[in-house]
DNA sequence: CGCCTTATTGCAAATCTTTGCAACAAGAAA
DNA sequence: TTTCTTGTTGCAAAGATTTGCAATAAGGCG
């Protein structure tokens, strides 16, 4: 986990303010292997805060998503929250065994460039979730 | 709409039942411009059909992706159902004017090659929902 | 430090979505 | 057409997510 000061300050700097939930929130994030669905957030943060509500905790992910200190990604139904970090990137699920492998950004850049050459579409990019099979998993 | 035979041919080719409710709830997403949300499509469903229960339209639609007749795609937050046509394709989701243009699915080949490539993932693309701005709203 | 503004929370109720179960009905076979 | 099997539905209840509103408290200011 960053720094609390500097958390605090990415959410003032949103016109925010930092409390002690929406820390446990990012706590929990970070304690999760750094992106976990709405409940299993809950679940972590309930179990060592049992007076935080739970339309608190749906209500600051929303609000961190909008201040760009968590991003939702969804996969196969379910929508998971991850820390937002140092670079862009977006991720590889596996189907088979559930993994989630983490690829730069620029990994789809050749595509992002064939969009706008061939449609006139800037495509935008965001933690864009890929289901397939890993190399394992092809056996 | 396609025709009704073809539908429950397809239907009962994946050991399924072709029903009423199977049916309305296909001419809804027809009506709605093939794609369209769980609750338009229950809304469109309840104003002909009122005996027709929300549990059943979930049912319906879950079962309908598994046949490959509808097939899900998520925009921001929301999850659309289409009806699944001649040939996949993805869609340009324009975050300006909302315009939701389909793109014939060879256009991320190149895409789907380099992940298998550089990672030796198998992507499995369908229906992905690419944001950004159409060539229009750039001004 | 204490006051003030107003963003945020907790609570409860409204919505959306899923699930268990008994009754129903689609479609194959006689 | 009638019967039979079993996939589907309706209902009600559980679970997930959102929302309105009054009370609370974060953080700027004096």
């Amino acid at each position: 986990m960053d720094d609390y000061q500097e958390l605090a300050r990415r959410v003032r700097a949103q016109g925010g303010r930092m409390t002690p939930q929406r820390q446990i929130v990012l706590e929990a994030i970070s304690a999760l292997d750094g992106h976990a669905s709405a409940n299993e957030i809950y679940e972590w943060v309930a179990a060592r805060a049992p007076a935080v509500n739970r339309a608190t905790v749906y209500r600051v992910l929303r609000f961190l998503c909008e201040a760009n200190l968590v991003a939702p990604f969804a996969t196969d139904g379910v929508m998971l929250y991850e820390l937002v970090g140092a670079r862009p990137h977006h991720h590889l699920v596996c189907r088979g065994c559930g993994h989630v492998e983490p690829i730069p950004a620029q990994a789809l850049d050749v595509l992002v460039t064939a969009l706008c050459r061939e449609h006139g579409f800037q495509a935008e990019l965001r933690h864009l979730a890929i289901t397939g099979l890993c190399r394992e998993c092809r056996q």
